[in-house]
DNA sequence: TTGAAAGCGCTAACAT
DNA sequence: ATGTTAGCGCTTTCAA
C-alpha cells in the first residue's frame, strides 16, 4: 500500500492536515503560496488520498451496483454499458452483480452492498414481489428498478411497456391468415413475462382464437428446450411468437436444423432488445424494446434520486414496438 | 439500518463491541451462550456490519476490478460472467469498467481505483505497450492480464495462442483450393490483432499465395465497415478471415443483404467467442477461443495472486482450435 | 472467556 | 487564511 498519508504531506509541506485536505477538496480557500507547496509535496511524495478512507468519513462510495440476472443476456450487456456510461459522467463507478437468474444470490448481494458497499441500486430482479426482499433493503438507500417491477415496491422504475406491441404482433399475424399461433414464455415468475403473455392471450381471445395446447413455459435465460418447439410444431403452428432474444435465436437455429425456413415455412416473432446486430433477427418480425433508452433513463433516475432522496416516486415505462419483417 | 453499528448490537446484547466482532468473524472463542445472544441482537436489530468502515480499518475492500473494452461484445460478457462466478466464491465483488478501447478511459479508471478503490485488476487493455500505462499502476497492487498482453507488462497474464489456429484455417481454405483469400482485421493497436494476422500471411506465405490487396483494416468493436467487404468481393476473394466475431456476424448480413451465400458463394471464417450460441455461425468455419476457461483461469490467478504476492510471473497460453464448418 | 481502548486516514466543525 | 481536533465503525492488541 501507499503507506503516505494526509499528514506526511503535510509535515513535507509545513502546513496542518486541514490545509491539505482543503487543497485536495478544494473545499475552502488556500493562498495560492500555500496551495502550491501543498500541491508540491503531493506530488513529489507521489501522494494519493485512499479512497477507503475518504468514503468511511463521508459515508459515499461514488458507487452503484447493478443487479442483473444474466450478464451475458445482450439485452443486460446492453443495459450496463448504457448505465455505465451515464454514471460515468458524474464520477461514479459501476459494480456489476450478476445474479444467474437465483434469488439467494440477490439476496446475498443485496445485503452486502447495501451497507456502506455501495451509493445505490440498480436492480433488475428476479423476485416478483417485494415482500420477500423487503427486509435486506435498508430505508435509506436509493434503488431504481430497471427492466422488471417487483409488486409493491416503493422505488423509482424503468420498464418497458410490452403489452401494446406484442398484442399488435398478433393481430400482424392473424391479419395474416395464422390461427394457431404459438407462445413460448421466460420464466414464469419475472415480472415482464406475465404482460407479454397476457397480451398474447387478450390478442387471441379477442379473435376468438384458442390458445389451448399453444403456450409453453421457457426460461429467459438460456436454452429454449428443443422439445418445447417440438410440441408446438406438432400442434401445427404456423406462427411462433417466442418471448425473448436468446430463446429466439436458439428457435431460429432448431428450425434451421429440422430444415424449417423462417419465415416462408413458419413465422417468427422474436425480440429486438440490445444494441447489437443480431444474425437472423432479419427473418423475424421483432418487438423493438428500446434498451439504450432504457439504460439510460434508468441511471439517470439514481443519479437524479442519490442527489435528492425526496423527490417523488417515478415511474418511467417506455414503449416497446412491434416492427413486421422486412 | 445504516445507523445501526456495532455499537448498537453490543448495547442490546449486553456485551462488548469486541465480543460482537469477533462473533461476526469467528476470530476468537466465544460461549456458546454469548454468542447466541450476540446473534440474536443482530437479527434482531437487522445489522449488518459497515462494509466501507471494514474496508478502511482492514485495507481489504474486497472488490475487483476488470477492465474490458466492451461490454456489449459477447466475447468479454462471458468473460466477466465467469470471472464473476470464480471470485464470487471468494466473497469478492466485481467492478466492470468499460473502456470502449479508449486508452484515456483505461488511464483514468486505472488510477482512480488503483489506490484503495479496488484489491486488483483484470485488465483486458486497449494498450499495446507497458510503458504507456506504467505510471498509473501502482506497484504494489495485483494485476492480471487477460486476452491482451502490453508489451513488457510485468503481470501475470491470460491469453490464447490464435496463430496455430488462424494458421490450420487458412491451409484449410487453400486445401479446398481457394487462392483469393480476404483478411479484415481487428483494432491495429491491440495484440491480439497482430498474431492473428501474422498466422494469416505466414500461411499465404509458405503457400506461395499473395496477400496483396487482401487485408482490410476493421475494428474489434463495431461494424465492419461494408466497404471493406465491398473491396474485397471487388478483389474477387472467394473466402474471408474475419478477425473476430461481431464483425464475422455483420458481414454474414452484409453478404446476406448482397445476395452472396455462405459457405456456398463464398467461405467465411469466424470466431466462436461467447459461451452463447450465435445463429449465423454454424455456415462458417469457427476459431473457437476457450472463453470461458480464460474467464475462470483469470480470476484464479487472480486470486492466487492476492493470496500471494511473492508466487513468480505466470504466462498462461490457452490454445484456440480450428473447427471446419460442420 | 471477555472488555477497554487505540487507532486506521480522512473530513469538517470549531478555534484562532 | 490556517490550525486543532473530534469522531466515522470497525478490528485487534493488551489487560483482566
Amino acid at each position: 500500500m501507499s503507506n503516505i498519508s494526509i499528514c506526511d504531506v503535510a509535515k513535507h509541506a509545513g502546513v496542518s492536515i486541514a490545509t491539505v485536505s482543503h487543497v485536495i477538496n478544494n473545499t475552502r480557500s488556500v493562498k495560492e503560496e500555500t496551495r502550491n507547496l501543498v500541491l508540491n509535496s503531493i506530488q513529489e511524495l507521489n501522494y494519493s488520498p485512499n479512497t477507503a478512507a475518504r468514503s468511511f468519513k463521508t459515508g459515499k462510495r461514488n458507487l452503484i451496483a447493478f443487479i442483473v440476472p444474466d450478464i451475458s443476456n445482450p439485452f443486460f450487456a446492453t443495459l450496463i454499458e448504457e448505465v455505465e456510461m451515464v454514471i460515468a459522467k458524474e464520477a461514479l463507478h459501476l459494480l456489476v452483480v450478476n445474479t444467474k437468474e437465483t434469488k439467494e444470490r440477490e439476496i446475498t448481494n443485496l445485503r452486502f452492498l447495501a451497507n456502506g458497499g455501495v451509493d445505490g441500486f440498480l436492480l433488475a430482479s428476479t423476485f416478483d414481489n417485494y415482500a420477500e426482499m423487503e427486509d435486506v433493503i435498508p430505508k435509506h438507500i436509493p434503488v431504481v428498478l430497471v427492466d422488471r417491477r417487483p409488486a409493491g415496491a416503493p422505488y423509482d422504475s424503468v420498464i418497458v411497456a410490452n403489452y401494446q406491441a406484442v398484442y399488435s404482433s398478433v393481430e400482424y399475424l392473424i391479419r395474416k391468415g395464422h390461427t394457431r399461433i404459438g407462445y413460448i414464455t421466460g420464466l414464469p415468475r419475472i415480472t415482464t413475462t406475465a404482460e407479454r403473455l397476457e397480451a398474447y392471450q387478450d390478442a387471441m381471445e379477442a379473435n376468438n382464437l384458442s390458445t389451448e395446447g399453444f403456450i409453453r413455459t421457457g426460461t429467459s435465460m438460456s436454452a429454449l428446450v428443443s422439445e418445447n418447439l417440438d410440441i408446438l410444431l406438432a400442434q401445427d403452428c404456423s406462427a411462433l411468437i417466442v418471448s425473448n432474444n436468446m430463446m429466439a435465436i436458439q428457435a431460429m437455429m432448431l428450425l434451421d436444423q429440422r430444415g424449417i425456413r423462417v419465415p416462408q415455412d413458419i413465422e417468427l416473432i422474436g425480440y429486438m432488445d440490445s444494441a447489437q446486430p443480431q444474425y437472423g433477427t432479419q427473418y423475424m418480425s421483432l418487438i423493438r424494446q428500446p434498451v439504450v433508452d432504457m439504460g439510460r433513463t434508468a441511471g439517470q433516475r439514481l443519479i437524479e434520486r442519490l442527489k435528492n432522496q425526496d423527490i417523488p416516486l417515478r415511474e418511467t415505462l417506455l414503449r416497446a414496438d412491434f416492427i413486421p419483417v422486412h
